[in-house]
DNA sequence: TATTGCAGGTGATGATTCGGGCCACGTTTC
DNA sequence: GAAACGTGGCCCGAATCATCACCTGCAATA
């Protein structure tokens, strides 16, 4: 047993095991899973950061500058990624007929195959931590973290989104 | 209103607008406040990749390879932040008495007075959240998030730490 | 009315920074 | 010697900034 004093020693300061970090690991967690499960079916060229197009984008078109509103990066970054993605043939990028300057950004066969495994997968890794932690209380943290993320003003809530 | 085929047009797929995404958001927001307000506390120097070595050192001294299990990185990168952040002055690297392979990672006066400021930070803006969902709400995540945290067997916790 | 001419949106490119991993190496300990 | 600790060098992925080119819509003007 240790006491107070010798606890101090250790983990003594705000960054440590609080909310914060609880929201990190477990997020962290949570994205190693998926990626090791795509790694398992197949995805070798799939990586962690991809998430950022694939959990943007629906069946509808999308353009670049939107994509990256929605995950938070430039445009820049988001529009170098979609080229990698294309080369890899998960989604096209075609000339929007209305407006020749931008892009229609639209999911292959290809990336709607990968989506759908997504879905498989994420369901997978959730049932696993509800294996582990019970069903309800994981309903219920994310029941309590919906909520909370709803009243905060995060601007990119899915919500909001509309594709063409 | 929207009608369900409208929805699954926009956000169809298994990586938006769940248990993983409002993880993510949630912790990514948090990081940014904390950075935004270490800078308004004039710590300009400070990077968020560097709480990996501030959350994870108490008084106590640690050694590098301990302090990168901790963050989960390899000890060379460990080994890289510390140089700069010692260069910075916020802890020092001496030898280890015991064993001479080793160095004894310490915080400085100045990296005592960063750690406090982290605690403040991390307080003021739990208390922005506290704000906006309600205490008894963010209390009530916490709970749900370390009860869930605390049964997957993420072998990085603080609790088990043991510095010198 | 028809034309011209911008302002602003959209995207591509290059240079740079930063974080981090891997391999190899020297040193110390056991 | 073998294993543990830390360092140095190299490379890659990610993300930014600054800049450029281009398209479009709209408004001022001849």
């Amino acid at each position: 047993m240790q006491s107070t004093a010798q606890r101090n020693q250790h983990v003594a300061f705000g960054l440590s095991n609080n909310l914060a970090r609880l929201l990190r690991e477990f997020s962290r967690d949570f994205e190693r899973r998926i990626h090791s499960k795509l790694l398992q079916r197949g995805y070798d060229d799939i990586r962690p950061s991809h998430s950022a197009v694939f959990a943007n984008l629906g069946l509808g078109a999308v353009r670049v500058t939107e994509l990256a509103v929605r995950a938070q990066v430039t445009q820049q970054a988001m529009g170098k990624m979609l080229k990698e993605i294309e080369r890899l043939g998960y989604v096209s990028r075609d000339i929007d007929s209305g407006d020749k300057r931008a892009k229609e950004i639209r999911l292959t066969e290809k990336g709607i195959q990968l989506a759908e495994d997504c879905i498989q997968i994420t369901a997978e890794v959730r049932a696993e931590y509800a294996q582990r932690v019970g069903a309800a209380e994981l309903d219920q943290l994310e029941a309590c973290l919906r909520n909370a993320v709803d009243k905060l003003d995060l601007d990119y809530l899915p919500e909001s989104w509309t594709d063409r």
